[in-house]
DNA sequence: ATTCTAAATGCAAACTATACGCATTTGCAT
DNA sequence: ATGCAAATGCGTATAGTTTGCATTTAGAAT
């Protein structure tokens, strides 16, 4: 799917099909991906691209705002997904490392009130949360007996 | 130095000189250091441990809780402190690096919440706080004029 | 103290995620 | 249609980390 022909030309970039075909993708997906699992999805739907030019395109996206990047504790790998407009929070499946991004932030008030406390200009955070992910918590708890 | 020459045995661990090395320069630092970090300081001191070693070595103390291990935004490799009982935040001022070990975690209710709602099992988080402190505060509202 | 054995270590090589150089292709302005 | 800068494919490099295997070591048994 072709976008409306002055998205990228807007942002100083060429309409190219490859940014097209990732743009799709992160369009579609409600978690965040992997440069490779970009890669296989396209593959999957006979879309040949490079992997090398997947993470060109990525840092090129992160550089112009339209995606951003988050690096987990959990996994090795980076994971990109579509910028929101306002920030978010992963939960991270510590065993099959399935990311869920979260709605709202829940450090809104606390800020406000370290604010007061500490004297601090506080100007961000990260917050990453972990725990098991429904079809992992099962074998998680019976490993433990 | 030897510690308590039972304090690896009470975890089921050899007493390695490697061990007590590793534990030697954790116990000692401030920030947490990266396996490389580990080995170029005792490498200072002609203490000779291979670089594989240090990495087993590190987990195996995350895996028997007395590491814990990061990965910060800035970084791509991965760091190392002895892990703390209490689990704590920090506010860091993003111009000077003061750093305040914050009381109480803002977390336990929204976790919670979290929990219900998406039928993880939460098992963790990592928060980190950033700002400016009230001595950098006042020159980084000067240069934004 | 000496002997024995499983566990720890050193070393080289493998592995994984990501970046890069360069020849070829593509998008787009002319 | 043409020309050219920018994007891409492909092979290779790099950085952080892990692994296989031969050797050494810690600590239990004698
Ligand atoms: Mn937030
Ligand atoms: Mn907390
Ligand atoms: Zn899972
Ligand atoms: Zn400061």
């Amino acid at each position: 799917m072709q976008r409306s022909e002055n998205f990228f030309a807007h942002l100083g970039m060429k309409n190219t099909q490859g940014r097209n075909h990732l743009l799709d993708v992160l369009e579609k997906t409600e978690i965040p991906l992997t440069a490779e699992d970009i890669y296989l999805k396209l593959k999957e739907k006979s879309i040949e691209i490079n992997l090398s030019t997947v993470y060109r395109i990525l840092d090129l996206f992160v550089a112009k705002g339209i995606v951003s990047k988050s690096t987990s504790s959990i996994s090795n790998k980076s994971q990109f997904e579509l910028a929101k407009k306002e920030h978010s929070h992963h939960l991270v499946c510590i065993q099959c490392k399935k990311t869920l991004t979260l709605a709202g932030c829940p450090l809104k008030c606390y800020e406000k009130k370290l604010k007061n406390k500490t004297q601090y200009d506080i100007t961000g955070h990260k917050l990453e949360i972990f725990g098991y992910c429904p079809d992992c918590k099962f074998f998680a708890n019976k490993q433990e007996e």
